[in-house]
RNA sequence: GUGGGAGUAGCUCAACUGGCAGAGCACCGGACUGUGGCUCCGGACGUUGUGGGUUCGAUUCCCAUCUCCCACCCCA
């Protein structure tokens, strides 16, 4: 048997209402917003990431999907077709390997799976100008992303964020302190939308490059003497990526990270205000916040304001999502100055937190209708197609069931109403309507068939 | 990538020291030819994750491998 390959799965019914429900309350909050939707490819060249998200994280380094693009090719090589020229599938690998260019051709091109979708909007930024639209762009995006880690519960190979950036020339306001606690209200706004109870953001200001740079040899320094006495993880991290270190969850280390100076005491003037101005709005509009300056991110774009929101009840993987300004990534990219913010949310995690109140959002047809007996299927059809045209969620039998099967299924699937097609309703022109909660049935005519199928409850 | 646990019917789980692979729920049909939920009767349910090995005989013991779960790591 074939199976979904590891770290992916298949979303059924009725669970995809449950993502359905995320997606369209994300869509609708972001729309009060003014974000709009943006989909940028999946695969997308491998140095995009590597110049973004950084060549040294775990992303990039050990978690990417990615692979060498095929030199150019013969077409016909590649395919074989059948005697009328279909093609039926791809050339034996001998055929192909014979038709890679020779010598000459050294232009190799990488491609990837996306790991995450920052990169790819500020891509299409810079490639599309957007910085020549009005404002700040505000943009959304929904989709998988790919990251080959091992999988667990809350971790997938093949996993779905919703995200949003807000992104634009410092002139347009894309700097503003007002941005970054416009896009923070609005999650509280979406989480407390979907339901999701006790959630936490925990923020931090991570600085710009200037304050990083400064820190991080203070970091490297203040290690230095102390790195022996920690544990083997750390004093890997001290050496690959001093910011990590604030991770380690081993008791015995914490004393001694207590001590290590602290990215707030090496902020600038402008971070430190921008972060207290970020902190003002935000208790203004009266979003609860709890400041951790040990928090760090992955992702080396990452500036100034970095924030997470967490939930319990989700085991090791507690972020719902997470997210920051990154005021430099798009010079990194080749682009005009665009300091911007955003964030990703984990869909399969919000997906987990709200499973327990899952159950009432499925959305079981209106009206079965039962065809009874030879000939009855057309009627059947006909009435089908006029209610459905009235907005009327209807599922259909078949006129070889038996009537008691219709009802039964009628009845399993969920059905508010089972309507009988039969012989003497079609004489009559009024028709069999059965209230499935209640059991009382009516003869109606079938002009007031979608009325009373939409009046719905009362019987 | 590292360490640990688990894989048996669609689902939840049984099967003693190695001896015919089972139950409940769900599914299908009948009792009941145009009236569901209740009841009764019947049916289909499976290469015991996969591949090897030991054995007269393996769901059970051994090896390998795959997948999921937990933790680490990392992140959403």
């Amino acid at each position: 048997m074939i199976k979904a390959i590891r770290g992916t799965r298949d979303l059924l019914p009725p669970e995809t209402a449950l993502w359905n429900f995320v997606e369209s309350t994300a869509r609708e909050v972001f729309r009060t917003y003014n974000f709009q939707e943006i989909r940028t490819p999946i695969i997308e060249e491998l140095q995009l990431f590597q110049r973004s998200v950084g060549e040294e994280t775990d992303i990039v380094s050990k978690e990417m999907f990615s692979w060498e693009d095929r030199p150019s090719l013969k077409r016909e090589a590649y395919e074989v077709k059948s005697p009328e020229g279909t093609i039926v599938g791809p050339a034996p690998a001998e055929a192909r390997a014979e038709t890679k260019t020779p010598a000459g051709s050294t232009q190799r091109t990488y491609l990837a799976l996306r790991p995450e979708n920052t990169a790819g909007v500020v891509r299409a930024y810079i490639e599309h100008k957007l910085w020549d639209r009005p404002g700040v762009q505000k943009l959304y995006y929904i989709g998988p992303q790919f990251r080959r880690e091992r999988p667990q519960k809350g971790r997938y190979r093949q996993f779905y964020q919703i995200g949003a950036e807000a992104i634009g020339p410092p002139t347009a306001g894309s700097e503003s302190p007002l941005r970054d606690a416009e896009v923070l209200e609005m999650l509280a706004t979406l989480l407390d939308r979907l339901g999701i109870k006790n959630w936490t953001l925990e923020l931090n200001s991570v600085g710009c490059a200037n304050d990083r740079a400064s820190y991080d040899a203070a970091l490297r320094q203040a290690l230095e003497p102390v790195k022996a006495r920690m544990c083997a993880d750390c004093q890997r991290r001290a050496v690959t990526n001093p910011l990590r270190v604030f991770d380690c969850k081993v008791p015995e280390d914490q004393p001694i990270i207590e001590k290590l100076p602290r990215i707030s005491q090496y902020l600038d003037e402008p971070c430190r205000q921008h972060f207290s101005a970020v902190q003002e709005v935000l208790k203004a509009v009266g979003v609860p916040f709890m400041l951790n300056d040990r928090l760090v991110r992955g992702l080396d774009y990452y500036t100034r304001t970095a924030f997470e929101f967490t939930h319990g009840a989700l085991g090791a993987q507690n972020a719902i999502l997470g997210g920051g300004r990154y005021d430099g990534l798009s010079e990194a990219l080749g682009g005009p100055q665009a300091p911007g913010i955003g964030f990703a949310i984990g869909e399969d995690r919000v997906v987990l937190a709200l499973q327990e109140t899952a159950g009432q959002l499925a959305k079981p047809a209106d009206v079965y209708i039962a065809p009874l007996g030879a000939g009855m299927n057309r009627e059947a059809a006909r009435l089908a197609r006029e209610l459905r045209q009235a907005g009327i969620v209807v599922d259909l039998g078949d006129e070889s069931f038996r009537l008691k099967k219709s009802l039964e299924t009628a009845s399993k699937l969920g059905a508010r109403f089972a309507l009988i097609v039969g012989e003497n309703e079609v004489q009559g022109g009024t028709f069999a309507l059965k209230h499935l909660g209640t059991g009382q049935q009516q003869s109606v005519p079938r002009s007031e068939l979608a009325g009373r199928i939409q009046s719905g409850e009362q019987k």
